[in-house]
DNA sequence: TAATGCACTTACTTAAAAGTAAGGGGAGGA
DNA sequence: TCCTCCCCTTACTTTTAAGTAAGTGCATTA
């Protein structure tokens, strides 16, 4: 049985909604990354998070995992080009999410 | 000390990304609903959690609630002109939402 | 007098997400 | 021989979000 998201808005917040996946997306965006160049790129994210979150955008299509068989193993992320639908997305809300900070803090400093 | 959320991207996250948020906001674009319309709109959300989101709503300037002193007593909730500012990227995730479902869809039905 | 409607709040419980810390496997270098 | 690097996984704990159930206050209706 297919469980549906009923809530397109849902499916989207759930696809970006982990507590690091926009910075992930955002290193991605940018080129081609490693799990150890994700690790310092992002210095908070625990292994854990980061395998986990990497293999949740894996299983939803919008990263793409290459794995080169040298020694050491290298494994590539990458965005897929359906990953690459979320760019436009992104921006807008990204563009909402920046007004609405500079709203909040306006509102904090007077 | 102001917290200001690093990532926009994560601050409009944190504005919808509640379990009912998204709902409770589709139905004020049509038109604005009491307490008891929500209610009815979206059954299976509990009365602490709609009133916990409708006042983390309103506490991010998304929505105006109004109290009409009449008995018994009439309490009106309407998007606010800044949360019409959502309405146009409430649109394009929710165009891109819609579309992961489908692709969702024909990958488990192949 | 008792029940109903409105718009909630409070206390408590459960479930989901994230954090912490440790381990693992295989090859190369000191 | 032991350590390091790479890319993780596993087990356990803490934090956060959501669900459940009951109660509140006031006034009208039966």
């Amino acid at each position: 049985m297919i469980h549906q998201r009923e809530c397109p808005v849902e499916a989207l917040i759930h696809v970006l909604g982990g507590k690091w996946k926009p910075m992930i997306l955002w290193h991605l965006i940018e080129s081609n990354k490693r799990f150890n160049d994700l690790e310092k790129l992002i210095p908070d994210v625990s292994q854990k998070m980061l395998s986990q979150h990497l293999r949740d955008l894996e299983r939803e299509g919008i990263v793409n995992r290459t794995i080169y068989p040298t020694i050491p193993p290298k494994v590539e992320y990458s965005l897929s080009e359906y990953g690459k639908t979320l760019i436009p997305v992104a921006e807008v809300m990204c563009a909402w999410g920046e007004n609405h900070n500079k709203r909040k803090y306006k509102e904090s400093a007077s």
